[in-house]
DNA sequence: TGTACATCAGTGAACGCGCGTTCACTGATGTAC
DNA sequence: TGTACATCAGTGAACGCGCGTTCACTGATGTAC
């Protein structure tokens, strides 16, 4: 059933006892999604995923420190590509247009990176539930405001300003992130797929500047 | 101690029963604040807040759901501010500066709100403490996102527009209240007082245009 | 290839803790007459 | 003004629950020789 990365893989062989601990974390986190996209987050309990993931309590809490660090093992490793992304971007390119370009090329290493760990469709599934569950959504806005710091942060770099007397980058950072929030929680409150959520991000992107020009024309935004 | 709407107050006399629960909610929230500013959020329990206002745990409940919810009483109240003013904003306003002139004209207004429950040093304590507070921050960061839905709502409704089709209202709100958090992050590192959180949060919604214009001069943002 | 030892993933059971709830109750405030 | 009753704020004590921790332990993997 398992086929992660075996004798032919392009990774480093990683040892019996590495090899053994990456099927339990993905185990546990395999577990965690199912139930909680089943039972609900709320619904779900540490025992509950140990027994699922057939360890024990005790085990669980070797890999994560919490129940809420389980929930966000997928989006942590996406988030690392999207700040990847930010530092390939060219050199000179603005920096609106860097944080636009990093997330329209982050798409497909998130799909692959999250498809290494558990099916996409669940990851989506949970993600979803994000939204209306008010322990999660709240956990999920506190680590969104870290990731915003860490990009501030590759911003200001690239652009050669300080960050403790510029305050641009975070207000940038803010206002980007700000808006794929937006489309964040339209896409969640339907039931389509993760190409819809990437064209509803960009489409609200380009929204940016004429939802802050006014007066707004009375009936609809610029491009449909 | 206690002048809260005396017989020379303008508000209909509350009877004997409502002032009575008036002040027991009061002394709730009193408690709870000094607890958190002194002991931290974290360190201090429904029981101790309960113990220090003289009620029992369970009247606690009577009047909080949660400890979250005495923790953000007093923005709450604040929050409801701004909204009115968002609300009685000039019709025609671009929609950007109906958000800037509602922030700007609160101010004094949540000044006066917040020391009728509690001393405004007190309230600012806390309220700083809350970027320290991972189970605060959350919390403040999921209740910040249901009132930009509030106000997302107000600016349809002035200008005409549907929030179901038209995603500016949203992007708007998001983009302004992402700026805002920024401010909001920097005040709360240093220790100055609420003058400068008001100056802070206007000079960054000024360089929301700055910011999101590339690429940007080498050095310094516009205006200082 | 084989033996001896070190490391460390996993166990199981028990516990501390604080949140929030439930129960049956008391006594003060409000109201009807 | 006085009495009888209704309402409802507050009580106290006990509890359920799940998170996350602690303890002393087992047995598999890794390594040195």
């Amino acid at each position: 059933m398992e086929t992660v990365g075996t004798v032919v893989g392009a990774v480093p062989a990683p040892g019996l006892r590495e090899h053994r601990k990456r099927l339990t974390r993905d185990a546990l986190v395999r577990s965690s999604l199912e139930l909680f996209a089943t039972r609900g987050y709320e619904g779900t309990t540490v025992d509950d995923i140990a027994a699922t993931a057939h360890v024990s309590q005790r085990t669980f809490f070797r890999y994560f420190a919490s129940k809420e660090e389980v929930a966000f093992y997928v989006p942590h490793l996406a988030e690392s590509l999207v700040v990847d992304a930010v530092r390939g971007r060219p050199p000179g390119e603005p920096p609106l247009d860097v944080l636009r370009g990093a997330l329209r090329e982050s798409w497909d290493g998130i799909n692959e990176v999250v498809e290494q760990v558990v099916p996409l469709e669940l990851h989506l599934r949970v993600y979803r539930a994000i939204e209306s569950t008010p322990a999660l959504l709240a956990a999920h806005l506190r680590r969104s405001s870290e990731l915003e710091e860490r990009l501030a942060r590759v911003i200001a770099g690239r652009e050669g300003v300080d960050l403790d007397t510029d305050p641009r980058p975070r207000i940038l950072v803010a206002a980007v992130c700000g808006v794929v929030r937006v489309a964040e929680r339209s896409w969640s409150a339907g039931d389509s797929g993760l190409a819809a959520l990437r064209e509803l991000t960009t489409a609200h992107l380009d929204q940016l500047g004429p939802a802050l020009a006014g007066p707004w024309s009375g009936t609809r935004p610029t491009a449909g």
